[in-house]
DNA sequence: TTGAAAGCGCTAACAA
DNA sequence: TTGTTAGCGCTTTCAA
């Protein structure tokens, strides 16, 4: 057979080479602004870049070179969350940023689920791994070792992290509204929540919250934890339940705003004043608590703040750049008319 | 030098080969079910597979073979939407279970975005892409049409699709809105929007609700059309600009539930009687349209649907499967007490 | 039913 | 400052 006519191209790469008379090692170099090349070569390169519109291949870069991967996993419970809505918005916009690609996917609370996912997300070799839960299952925490790269756990504080971790304190955000119902006068308090499985007791802030006021002198009069989903419904009608049981309350701190919107609604309903006859507290900053006429008192999370800090986090342990491996963010109570 | 003793295995693949007497290419079929093996090979593959806890590695495979790729983009205006998270949600399981990893991205309504957005994507070479715009801009359209793979546009129904769409023709449901308001006995119609620019007029839904009204001889009394972000505000005070202007109204239709939960509120607080003095009706669905004691007269948006069948389109395509172009998926109005 | 060889596009390491 | 070589782990093609 005679000398083979075929034109060869190992990759675009070559193409922007043989156009701009270099070898693709140059190309390479210029793209990624690694030391090794000229001002001259570097304008013939961009220019040839620019004429053939050349789109990299990442796929190839991560694969010769595990540290070349831009590609990070995002697990949240679930993507159409409030919350986490606003967190993952933060994340990628500051992954944008930062030239790196999230791979997003939720676990549903469910430690299995989230280990399905992450094994999933390895076999893509990404750079490092964002999760929003503290406790992760054993064969979880397996092939996070093994896989050997940053991870971040987000949202609710983990204060003994796997690597890094950002978010705020339960207990404290849960004590800081009893201090302010406290303060408001009211000697009375009742908590409701609403819980999966009532093996949970709820989430932590209603330890913070019971904490502050018994220091008070004025210990939880009532509380109900409905096993339920928490929601307006469980709100209206928890609130029955409680009132019907302990009338003399003279507050409610609901698990979060959707709940204490219902409780709010079935106080209108039953003629009950709010603040007068009795306060209503939620917790969380939703939308829906300024949807109203009056402005719930609740507790905002900075969703932006940790999505940012999350993201920024794990960009600079990937760049080497020394990072804390704890970072607090506080909530704010922003008081509003029902207490 | 004497003989190198270097142990080499090119790739995890060779280790499972090895453990288990055969060549990595066996394995490899066996691993993806592609026909040339018995069922003994299949057996002793297996077993060293499960024994040695073996990750694929899908970057290889797609970067090898761009065929094989298993990474699907999906772009949404924000992550943080209610609506688009219902949506993400169900393209996010039905990928799970298809076997594909999204990668999500969001653009804000902005073509300039969407097309970054999807530079950055095409630079992992993915399998296909699911995008929740109609318009893409000029250089948008070049790299879809260069990366040569399957595209699903969703959401607002396109006719006319690059490739192939999913969505509810906005037209019709405001068309049903309409005659719905007039079987309900409305003859003094507003239309109540709000809008970035006001070179937009609106929704198509306007023109479907106008013409509905029109054609059973209640043409719009009054039409307002805000230069504001739609929520709860805007359908305050629109309600107020629109009661002022046309106090004789009998309905308003409005642009969103936020906006129509604010008119709401704003009648309240007049004591305009909602239904008996003015009907209202929202639009999208939203959970906070169930908040209120009295449920909204509103139109679904079958989230779920779209979301589910958009990826299953795709994955139909990749698959040489005979698939639809154009995929309608009705809303569904749903007849509150406002209304 | 099984295996060997080649190559996907890129970058680290080394050579010039 | 620039170029050459080798190899990342997989799948396709071809041969046995």
């Amino acid at each position: 057979m005679a000398a083979p006519l075929k034109r060869k191209h190992s990759g675009s790469l070559e193409l922007i080479a043989e156009a701009a008379g270099v070898s693709k090692m140059t190309v390479s170099r210029v793209l990624r602004s690694a030391p090794g090349f000229s001002e001259s070569t570097r304008r013939k390169v961009m220019a040839e870049v620019e004429r053939l519109g050349y789109l990299p291949n990442r796929l190839a870069a991560a694969f010769g070179t595990a540290a070349a991967s831009t590609l990070v996993g995002v697990c949240v419970p679930r993507l159409s969350s409030h919350f986490f809505g606003q967190v993952l918005e933060s994340i990628d916009r500051s992954f944008s940023r930062l030239g790196y690609q999230p791979m997003i996917g939720s676990h549903n609370q469910l430690p299995d689920q989230e280990e399905i996912w992450l094994r999933g997300l390895l076999s893509w070799r990404p750079a490092g791994v964002l999760l929003s839960t503290k406790h992760h299952s054993k064969a979880t925490l397996e092939l996070l070792r093994d896989a050997a790269i940053p991870i971040v756990e987000f949202w609710d504080l983990n204060t003994s992290p796997l690597d890094m971790s950002v978010g705020f304190n339960q207990f404290d955000s849960g004590y800081e509204m009893g201090r302010f119902a406290i303060a408001q006068g009211r000697r009375k308090p009742g908590l409701l929540g609403a819980v999966r499985d009532l093996q949970n007791r709820g989430p932590e802030r209603f330890d913070g919250f019971s904490a502050a006021v018994s220091q008070a002198g004025a210990p939880l009069a009532a509380v109900e934890i409905l096993n339920d989903l928490p929601g307006f419904y469980a709100g209206y009608y928890g609130a029955e339940t409680l009132l019907s049981r302990a009338p003399h309350l003279d507050m409610i701190y609901f698990q979060d705003d959707t709940m204490a919107l219902g409780g709010l609604a079935y106080c209108d309903r039953k003629g009950i004043r709010v603040p007068e006859d009795i306060g209503i507290a939620g917790w969380g900053g939703h939308e829906a608590a300024s949807i109203l006429s009056r402005r719930l008192t609740t507790t905002v999370i900075p969703t932006q703040q940790i999505g940012k800090l999350s993201a920024e986090l794990l960009v600079g342990r990937l760049r080497g750049e020394p990072v804390h491996d704890v970072n607090v963010v506080p909530t704010r109570l922003v008081p509003g008319n029902t207490l």
